[in-house]
RNA sequence: GCCUCUGUGGCGGAAUUGGUAGACGCGCUCGACUCAAAAUCGAGUUUCUUACGAAGUGCCGGUUCGAGUCCGGCCAGAGGUACCA
């Protein structure tokens, strides 16, 4: 018991530290692109720099961090970078409200974060960490930007902002609360503005074809972004209206052709723009105020306005009213539908509003022909009635009967129309990347010369007033044309910080000082081999990124389309929230101010009650978080660690428990002492041996390592409980000194510095556990020689037995009908049929 | 509104993918050790029933010898919804 005497507790205040320092030394986390080994490239979404470490990074973080330490056992040359999101809203409005500047209140954050990741003990390649605000960063993206601008994947177009029409500025959609913007309370409207977009739109069909070979994506992240991308068949055809025009439009259920009731626009159509009325010029007025978002536009109430004037129906003749309509948008298809109210919902509440026609043309039989609406549209299949030529068809059949005759008849043809529109890059703000374009009076927008790269954000700036510096800076705009040499301004919107994340990664890869990056050692790398982040990210992010990734293979920039081979989407980190009615106004408490121990949640301060609220999200403006550098400094790194990958499945919300990480804290002290008992009993050469238990270490071996594989970090954190309740059980020899210093090496990518302080103090090995590889496995010792068979009568269980492995039906069977609760069950009914299914179950038919 | 996902003990969850529901952990209860407490160790812990047993995986129905798992219909919650990142 002499080891005991060493060091009774584990102390991570000394140990963490220390162990980061070895590591980083002995530079272990840093990855070499020429190295012969097989590459693995593993990366976790980087974080936008807000100020302090929350716990949804940590919990990112360590799952990416137990895979890139585990790939590393394996033998693999493992490429683990981090980086920060750096440009963004947040920096603006830190500068408006605390007069601080957006670089400095950003690179201070780093700093902060940065240290705060150490803590963690992360094996990061720090050597390759930049910010997306960097010039050294932003300056290559502007190049690529001029690249697909010169490859035609860039335009400018006039698209709606909301704008704050006191503040005279442009919001984001989080800006705009209720339809109003958050700082003047003032009505939002939509206006147009010239902005600049990127041809995602050319890449529709190969990122829906590409969906196919991500075989390692969520099925659920898949399916989001085939909706998103929407590909939908339809016609597309020309009503002929009552002032001459011909009016197109689209509709992707040509066989409803015969229940159109009214034709309707968007309010941006020229159709409605022509309208010569000051009650037509009111109602499109309407029509501008709210925000943008697709979420307040289709929960808007539907709202019409009749143009009086009338479109001939193609089959009937009949002179349909053409309407004004509020639900109709202008980005998708031509602008204008023909509206079958019995068979969509918006239509249908539009046509109850207005009081026109709701005819049936689609029925669940051609009896069913006159059945009334129950209050709502019906969207699904059937057969079509009251239509003509068409009564009686299936739906598909009917749209490919009236897609043909339209195409005979030359006033329509089958076209493909996509939900996913071109990506609005634009932004009015400050704290971004310049876009790298000059607007000059003769020769028009002009790509700045790639020798004068990076526009470089101008330092002094203001945000005394709303709206973007950039516009108002005395001398930053003006330049001369790089063309004609004279007098010209530069562009002063600046690009989505998603077009910051749609590269980085290949950043990460090659970092040349010259180029964005280095093909031959993207090509080493990429494609990434495993991305985990937030499901939040499922679609924007994402899509982006693949389509950034294929636009500069299209430019041969690159070889790879599919920059992300598999992909996590983990959850987020939940917690109750704290709060008290103070005058009308809910304020919140954080946990640390709560104390919890009783049966309700009280103050600490004033020691009266609070509200407990609902499990949510942790979120700053709840105040339900818990800081991660308290947390790190009361139980240590690898405690914080185990929690964030105990219990709950990767994939799903975690609730920060208290009790829990106290749990976790217990835990690393009682391996601490398992560890310590490892010279005992015999590693002599008389040292019995432990078949059963080396049989479980065996068995827990590969289990944790397919779990590993699978990020089912919760699964191998249950097998090693398991593994560690035996081996403390077991009888001292020399299996279970070989256990225990196994056991050092299966908990050290999730402990990392407790693996190390107990190898180095318990003599566990040599070296690095970090730089050490996985234990082998035996196969014979995998399998199991004897099972439990359970027994059924009708499928309730009645029994269990034991039986060899590989035992024949016969013999179950038969072991089966000899058991006595058996007998009792079947109380001498008879036997119809016995389902054996082999080292499994007997189930007996009656 | 639309798209996607989730729902199992007091709590987080497991269940070899159609074959013993509740592994493992947290919490709680009892016991050991201690003058006492903490720590640690041991036993127990789905519900109902004295027991035999019965019920049970959000709700209703279906397929099957057998359903947490498959199918249909609901309910509730979460994420996204193109300028939060």
């Amino acid at each position: 018991m002499s080891n005991e005497n060493f060091q009774s507790r584990f102390d991570p205040g000394n140990a963490d530290a220390r162990w980061q320092a070895a590591w980083d030394e002995a530079r272990c986390f840093e990855a070499d692109s020429a190295s012969s080994k097989p590459k693995s490239y593993v990366l976790e979404m980087f974080p936008y720099p807000s100020g302090r470490i929350h716990i949804g990074h940590v919990r990112n973080y360590t799952m990416g961090d137990v895979l890139a330490r585990y790939r590393k056992m394996q033998g693999f040359e493992v490429l683990h970078p981090m980086g920060w999101d750096a440009f963004g809203m947040p920096a603006e409005n830190a500068a408006m409200e605390k007069g601080v500047h957006p670089a400095g209140w950003t690179y201070d954050n780093i700093a902060t974060m940065k240290g705060q990741l150490k803590q963690l003990g992360f094996a990061l390649d720090w050597s390759r960490e930049f910010a997306t605000c960097d010039a050294s960063y932003y300056g290559h993206e502007q190049a690529l930007f001029i690249d697909l601008f010169k490859a035609g994947l860039v335009y400018r177009k006039e698209s709606e902002v909301n704008w704050d029409p006191v503040d005279m500025t442009v919001l984001a959609n989080e800006q705009v609360i209720d339809g109003k913007g958050w700082r003047s309370g003032a009505d939002i409207e939509k206006r147009k503005l010239n902005q600049w977009f990127l041809k995602i739109t050319d890449f529709a069909e190969d990122l829906l074809d590409g969906l196919g070979t991500l075989e390692d994506w969520p099925q659920k992240v898949r399916l989001m972004q085939e909706n998103w991308i929407g590909k939908s068949q339809g016609l597309e055809f020309s009503f002929e209206l009552s002032n001459g025009e011909k009016l197109p439009v689209y509709t992707t259920r040509p066989d409803t052709i015969f229940g159109a009731s009214f034709v309707a626009v968007a309010a941006d159509h020229p159709v409605a723009q022509s309208l010569d009325s000051d009650a037509a010029r009111d109602f499109i007025a309407l029509c501008k105020k709210g925000g943008t978002t697709a979420a307040e536009l289709e929960t808007a109430e539907k709202l019409g306005f009749d143009t009086g004037i009338t479109a001939k129906h193609p089959f009937t003749g009949a002179e349909l009213p053409v309407y004004i309509a509020n639900f109709v948008l202008m980005d998708y298809g031509t602008g204008a539908i023909m509206a079958v109210p019995g068979h969509d919902q918006r239509d249908f509440e539009f046509a109850s509003k207005y009081s026109l026609p709701i005819p049936r043309v689609v029925a669940s039989s051609l009896e069913e022909a006159g059945k009334p609406f129950a209050g709502e549209a019906e969207a699904g299949d059937g057969v079509i009635v009251n239509s003509g030529f068409l009564s009686g068809m299936a739906v598909e059949e009917a749209k490919r009967e009236v897609i043909t005759r339209a195409e005979a008849g030359g006033w329509g043809k089958g076209t493909t129309v996509w939900r996913l529109r071109d990506w609005g890059v634009s932004r009015q703000r400050y704290w971004g990347t310049p876009i790298p374009f000059i607007h000059c009076e003769t020769c028009g927008v002009v790509p700045v010369p790639k020798e004068q790269l990076p526009v470089k954000l101008p330092e002094d700036v203001s945000f005394e007033q709303p709206g973007n510096p950039l516009l108002r800076h005395p001398t930053w705009k003006h330049v001369a044309c790089p063309k004609c040499g004279g007098a010209a301004e530069r562009e002063t919107d600046t690009l989505d910080t998603f077009v910051n994340s749609s590269w980085y990664f290949l950043r990460f890869a090659s970092q040349p000082a010259d180029t964005p990056f280095d093909p031959a050692e993207i090509a080493t790398w990429l494609p990434v081999g495993q991305y985990i982040g937030g499901v939040e990210h499922a679609i924007l992010h994402l899509l982006y990124a693949r389509f950034w990734t294929r636009a500069l293979a299209h430019i041969g920039k690159l070889e790879v389309t599919e920059p992300f081979a598999s992909l996590f989407t983990q959850g987020m980190v939940t917690h109750e929230t704290y709060s008290r009615k103070i005058d009308g106004r809910e304020v919140y408490f954080t946990p640390a101010e709560v104390d919890r121990s009783g049966t309700g949640a009280v103050l600490t301060a004033d020691g009266a009650p609070v509200d407990i609220g609902k499990v949510i999200k942790m979120s700053k403006s709840k105040k339900n978080v818990v800081d991660p550098e308290d947390i790190i400094r009361d139980y240590g790194a690898d405690a914080v660690r185990w929690f964030m990958l105990s219990d709950s499945p990767p994939e799903r919300d975690l609730p920060w428990s208290e009790a829990g990480i106290e749990g976790c804290g217990r835990f690393v002290q009682r391996l601490w002492r398992l560890f310590a008992q490892c010279g005992n009993g015999g590693a002599g050469a008389d040292a019995n041996h432990d078949r059963a238990l080396d049989r479980k270490l065996n068995q827990t071996v590969a289990a944790v390592a397919a779990d590993i594989e699978a990020l089912s970090f919760n699964k191998a954190v249950a097998r090693i409980y398991e593994l560690v309740g035996a081996v403390e059980k077991a009888e001292l020899s020399s299996t279970r000194s070989d256990a225990i210093r196994k056991l050092a090496i299966l908990v050290s990518p999730m402990m990392p510095h407790l693996a190390e302080e107990a190898r180095a103090q318990f003599n566990l090995g040599i070296g690095l556990v970090a730089e050490d590889r996985w234990p082998e496995v035996d196969p014979a010792l995998l399998v199991d020689d004897e099972v439990t068979i359970a027994v059924q009568h009708m499928g309730k269980l009645r029994d269990t037995l034991t039986a060899p492995k590989g035992a024949p039906k016969e013999d179950l069977e038969a072991l089966a009908l000899a058991s006595e609760k058996v007998q009792r069950s079947i109380d001498g009914a008879t036997i119809r049929k016995v389902i054996v299914v082999p080292d499994r179950l007997v189930n007996i038919v009656t």
